[in-house]
DNA sequence: CAGGATCCCCCAAGATACTG
DNA sequence: CAGTATCTTGGGGGATCCTG
């Protein structure tokens, strides 16, 4: 058992969802096979190099496979695999818990930033703001 | 109910712990108050700064309170809110995942590199890796 | 000792063009 | 239609110095 947190095995499972999409596409995957055009549908606002990468990235650590067709249109599932799908559990815990402090969590949010108004002084930390441009609602046509 | 999963609540959740020490704050808070100095201590390899930052941007989001004492060596002190405490569920569901599965993740990583050197190829995603400097195998004592 | 200010590095993610 | 290569951008994280 290591010493520091850091180190933690916990740590492991949030490298597993540190990147933007990562979550998302499993999720997306949840209901079966699936091939990226239609991912991106459901998903949306991801990139097609995105979501290849977020593909490939979850392939690489075990929790997502492939299927290649050999076609004149190239034909491509992914699917989770079993490790991938023991994942939806701690995954839905989370968004259980979102579901159901998510506005506690937004209201804080306002305050924080009302507050930091208020005082007049810099944002320093755009709250929710992530690395690249997550489509917080970009998606509007 | 979002048609997109990118607009999902559940996507509340992964931001929430979208930055490399966002979980790791938040579990080394479980055991009480804490102070930025043993919360370093506890942590390893978090540089003061961004301790500060992850605290502040925790607290902004209600899972984080503080309590300045006004003395001549300033003093504060970090605590879970309710709301923070409440993740912590969640948060151990994926730690437990982490621990029953963690070593599945290394494998697959591992084959999967080990297949890329085999092809020849250039890696194109260094599996764990995310921003900054994570101190993956900083501190291997 | 807490934490703001500053500088630097690097990678995630977007956009676009191209190949198979 | 899937995937890659290239360029660009924005911001997180590290290190250091300085203030209250």
């Amino acid at each position: 058992m290591p010493e520091f947190l850091a180190d933690c095995r916990a740590r492991l499972a949030f490298d597993l969802l540190a990147h933007t999409w990562d979550g998302v596409v499993l999720w997306a995957l949840r209901d079966g096979p699936c091939r990226p055009r239609e991912l991106r549908r459901r998903v949306g606002g991801i990139s097609p190099k995105v979501l290849t990468g977020t593909l490939h990235r979850l392939r690489d650590s075990g929790l997502v496979s492939s299927r290649r067709h050999r076609e004149a249109p190239p034909r491509v599932e992914y699917a989770l695999t079993p490790l991938g799908r023991s994942l939806l559990g701690p995954l839905e815990a989370l968004g259980a818990w979102a579901a159901e402090h998510g506005d506690e969590v937004a209201r804080a949010r306002e305050d924080a930033c009302a507050a930091r108004l208020r005082a007049g002084t810099t944002p320093a930390s755009p709250a929710p703001g992530r690395a690249g441009r997550p489509p917080s609602g970009g998606r509007s046509g």
